[in-house]
DNA sequence: GTCTATAGTTGGATAGAC
DNA sequence: GTCTATCCAACTATAGAC
């Protein structure tokens, strides 16, 4: 791994930009091609099939976001509980491009991902480890087990709903709305009902 | 319009049918030909570009969910206090395609619909037009104006996040749980702050 | 490991007969 | 108004020289 990881990761760091603007199935290898600097050889040295630079550019964009969330969920060494909705709601208001929409959502409705064993499989594994977080944060801030899965779906469906009203509107103020409106009934209601 | 209007028809229905199960960019002229049964001089008779066939079949789509949404939260003739949140309740329970994806917003992560200006301006006005929609609802519930807009931005949000969860996870019983989550809140705290 | 050249397919769109 | 035949560009991928 010398000069080759240069090419290989200019690759991948091309094909994820240009996934998260485009699409996986609307950007050509070529497009990433001609981004990366490569040239036509290399990339097919790399990357036999387009399925391939996919997956690698798929698994960094989906590990970069679980780290992120992590980095808001996981914030304390022990148990506080006071906090713990804090964090979930630090999670819910941090900062996003919202006319972008989500590199990791966005690819649900991308048939070239949607369509591959490989890379749904990576998508869905997100979700589930995303959704797993949340909860368990919430289930730290004194939630049962029923009402912190709810709202620890209620929670993320919002960020994802944000990103497409955003997008839709064309205004990133939708997004900012969508999520106060989720929290201000989030903290006004923490631990009843299941 | 004598037998051109049943061509037209059947060439709109397929293509609403093959964009919302594969998006407009990856659906070709050709497939919605082969759908539809017509043949491709017809096609290129009723609609010269791809752009006027999914001018149309969008266009019959957002119109459609405009008048299913309204449908729920128009339900009551007089300004009926008590039965208005329960409307945007039962707008937010409707049984859902929920592994399909919502047939407008999937189009926010289409990139030939986000580049034409036409398209784009009929997703909007779609979006604009619902979060109007949910917003009076929940002022007729007796919210003050800015927490009735907050509140319809998370509403939708819940119901598109709700959407991609379910394709992300491949579980339906995602998009119900984010639904129970919301609806549990909001039915918790009818009408304070703003 | 990287390059240029090119194969084979499908895309959107047109021509011209009927 | 509808048909078949066809054009050209872009796509994914391969071949073979360097």
């Amino acid at each position: 791994m010398n000069t080759s990881t240069d090419a290989r990761g200019r690759l991948v760091a091309a094909a994820q930009e240009m996934f998260a603007a485009q699409g996986v199935g609307a950007t050509s290898p070529r497009q990433v091609l001609a981004a990366s600097g490569v040239g036509q050889g290399s990339l097919y040295h790399h990357f036999p099939t387009k399925h391939d630079l996919a997956a690698a550019a798929v698994g960094a964009t989906v590990a970069d976001a679980l780290a992120a969330a992590r980095r808001d969920l996981d914030d304390a060494p022990d148990g506080d509980r006071t906090d713990a909705l804090a964090r979930v709601v630090a999670y819910l208001e941090r900062p996003r491009d919202a006319l972008a929409g989500c590199k990791v959502g966005r690819l649900t409705s991308d048939q070239a991902v949607m369509d591959d064993d490989g890379l749904r499989d990576v998508v869905t594994a997100y979700f589930v480890r995303l959704l797993d977080a949340v909860a368990a944060t919430l289930r730290d801030a004194g939630l049962p087990e029923g009402a912190a899965r709810d709202r620890a779906h209620a929670a993320v469906a919002i960020v994802q709903g944000g990103y497409v009203l955003a997008r839709a509107t064309g205004d990133p103020d939708a997004m900012r709305a969508a999520v106060r409106g989720f929290v201000t009934l989030l903290t006004d209601n923490p631990e009843e009902t299941a």
